[in-house]
DNA sequence: CTAAATGCAAATATTTTGCAGGTTA
DNA sequence: TAACCTGCAAAATATTTGCATTTAG
């Protein structure tokens, strides 16, 4: 089943309507590549229909997480991000603090660290919404910069 | 030596001067307990000298994680919060995305994982600065509300 | 037809910045 | 005294909300 309909069957399920901007909304998350905010998403609606207002974006991008078929996270720097989920699954992101380079990597790297919160504190992570921040391998060769 | 003697010579050591303004951030995020907005810390602050203007509490707060006195977080909520390090060290914080509620951990928990990030792709996460969203062991429970 | 969604504009919230005057070393 | 810091006000940024109108189902 295509993410189109996917999003038209969850739409529905819950009494939701499908609308050309909430289709235009995901298809440029699913054509983008990774990670989005919504101005940048809202520039790219506004190529495909330039009257999508960008409270429109905002709803919509409040709305897709719910149905599993994006993502959001926030990378701390003041501006929450949203990515398609259909192609790769769930992951989490590690941030580089120096040049701002976001970078996805598969769950499995932190089954433990799931375990270990969960006994530890009964705390349930929810990986796929982590962003980890650090230093990528380029910055942490030249931590200044 | 106490922090306020640290603070002090960690201000001289990089030109900075000690001020009543940057005393007081420090001492309410060191009397405070855990996470601080800036505008929660602002009002403490103002509960000592009420002329003390927020931009001021924002300056101070960029200011203190410089001299690991201080971390500071993005629970994702769009609001950075700041914490007093003396006491028990960095550690990195769990995020409960249905109340709210933000708990402190050692570091211990992830050790495996920052090996693994290291290696598999070379970054080198600063846990310090980690918050991990999910559930509670009380919201875990009972999912809604 | 009716509930839901949109566009627009205005409101909110958070953080940053310019600058004149005050303060620390 | 000189560089630094503060308070104030205004700006910048990001996101949300009210409401009349439009639209999907």
């Amino acid at each position: 089943m295509s993410c189109e309909q996917t999003l038209i069957q969850q739409l529905r399920a819950r009494g939701f309507r499908l609308t050309p901007q909430r289709e235009m909304v995901l298809s440029v998350l699913h054509d983008g590549e990774g990670l989005v905010t919504a101005e940048e998403g809202h520039s790219r609606v506004q190529r495909l229909s330039s009257a999508v207002d960008i409270s429109t974006v905002y709803r919509t991008l409040g709305l897709l997480p719910k149905f599993d078929l994006v993502s959001s996270v926030d990378p701390g720097d003041g501006q929450r991000r949203y990515e398609f989920l259909g192609l790769h699954g769930a992951h989490l992101h590690l941030i580089c603090q120096a040049c701002g380079q976001v970078s996805g990597i598969d769950l499995e790297v932190a089954p433990a660290l799931v375990e270990q919160l969960q006994a530890a504190c009964g705390f349930q992570a929810a990986l796929d919404q982590l962003s980890i921040p650090g230093l990528c391998p380029a910055c942490a060769v030249a931590p200044d910069g």
